[in-house]
DNA sequence: TAATTGACCGATC
DNA sequence: AGATCGGCCAATT
């Protein structure tokens, strides 16, 4: 029963590469509310086989009926990665304010909206 | 089949 | 602070 080659486990399946994609979507997921995660930081929480560009692609291809809170995913420089003033852009803006995330200037604080402000807010309340 | 692209990142200048 | 560069690697052209 061997591949002798590449994918084609089964029998149509696509290679390991669409689980991880997969662990990418539940790791999005999985991020709480007026929270924000990097590109990098979401693909290394999704295991090894991937890499930031990866996560932009798998974010792309999520089935938009799965309701994937993609806009709490952005660059590492804190910014969104739309280009400015398009329409993605703005969406994305505009939700993570929703949420209470504070843009300065175009970005957001990764030490106060990132998991470690998100755990300081637990362990010390809002007077972070 | 080869070349280009991209919701990125880190180092470097 | 801002710009550039190489690496990353599946999807698209």
């Amino acid at each position: 029963m061997q591949t002798t080659g590449s994918s084609a486990t089964s029998s149509d399946e696509k290679p390991d590469f669409n689980s991880w994609v997969v662990a990418v979507w539940q790791v999005v997921q999985d991020i709480p509310r007026g929270c924000v995660l990097t590109y990098g930081e979401v693909a290394r929480l999704a295991g090894s086989g991937g890499s930031p560009r990866r996560v932009s692609q798998a974010l792309r291809q999520a089935p938009t009926g799965m309701k994937l809170p993609w806009h709490r995913v952005i660059n590492s420089q804190g910014k969104i990665s739309f280009p400015a003033g398009s329409q993605g852009y703005r969406q994305q803006k505009t939700r993570l304010e929703k949420e209470g995330v504070v843009f300065l200037n175009g970005r957001t604080n990764l030490q106060q909206f990132g998991y470690s402000g998100a755990i300081d807010r637990l362990l010390w309340g809002e007077s972070v």
